[in-house]
DNA sequence: CCTTGACCTCAAGTTAGGTTGAGGAATTAC
DNA sequence: GTAATTCCTCAACCTAACTTGAGGTCAAGG
């Protein structure tokens, strides 16, 4: 039996893929993809002729990087949460349901903080604050303070990056 | 009159004020400062010496470069909606709001997106998609389409970065 | 004055997240 | 069976956003 009729068998039976068919469900491009594996976001097996062959599963795995780093999360972060999935076994919606309520919950923060942002960016504007025109009077030890008014009481403690 | 009386007067009455200060009422590292200068993120004067000379209004100015950037702008975006303060004199109230208003907008528009993702992939947890149980049943014609579903349905137009 | 800390410029290094290209092997298509 | 694709590895390059360091100047206190 040629390679090409196993692999097709194979393809439907065991749902196994090259990496270009993978590149082309998730939208990402070939080299990507072998970039994610070096950062161990995917782990795919290979053929007799050392070729990647990815699992259907994979494309969940990709999809969820993707979407992942929309969000702005790093890619570390995401090897992180990834790694809670099983590698040898397709995860099941137990797995998946895991994963996804952290990464729920780290949403509901960032999209709190930018909330929280807009509303001290309208507060602002809206005071006055950004023209400089009142903040002086209703902050007149400005000039003494080691932290004065800004941004920084709106982010937290992340100083010097 | 000695250079550092001159600067003191200078200070109080003129608002200048050196980098190392504008570090320290920002938060920003010394190195940010001049980084941002190259990127006409500021355009400070100079004093006889060479040194930079730096507005109050400055502090606002790099507050917002601040803000942006946690709200994911580049820098090159955030030297877009700067660059329609006034360069010379002290932005007025006006100035602001409007810069404010697109601001305001695009960071709606992430929200809206964050949110739309979010409640994505609760969809997907809720119906086993991500699982991949239910969703060849649902999409039996996956392996034929060229564009299936997952995240780009979500991400929009953003195909091959 | 004169020392010490803050500044200056310019070049090179750093991390994240990939892309591009060379040189070669494996598949697929006719 | 052979030509065209696709895939392989590995090294080098790329952009963004800064930091670090070398070598030298400026300014504020005593």
């Amino acid at each position: 039996m040629p390679e090409s009729v196993a692999a097709s068998v194979a393809a439907l039976a065991n749902q196994v893929m090259s990496i270009g068919d993978l590149a082309e469900r998730t939208g990402l491009s070939v080299s990507a993809i072998r970039f994610y594996e070096t950062k161990g976001l995917v782990t795919p097996a290979r053929n007799a002729g050392g070729q990647r062959r990815y699992l259907r599963s994979d494309i969940r795995r990709l999809s969820f990087v993707l979407v992942a780093q929309q969000l702005g999360f790093s890619i570390e972060d995401i090897r992180a949460a990834l790694a809670s999935l099983p590698q040898g076994r397709t995860p099941t919606q137990k797995d998946w349901e895991k994963i996804s309520r952290t990464f729920h919950n780290q949403l509901e923060d960032r999209i709190q903080r930018m909330t929280r942002l807009r509303d001290y960016l309208d507060g602002c504007i809206g005071c006055g604050c950004l023209s400089l025109k009142k903040c002086q009077l209703v902050n007149p030890a400005d000039g003494l303070k080691k932290f004065g008014p800004g941004p920084r009481s709106v982010l937290g403690d992340r100083l010097r990056r």
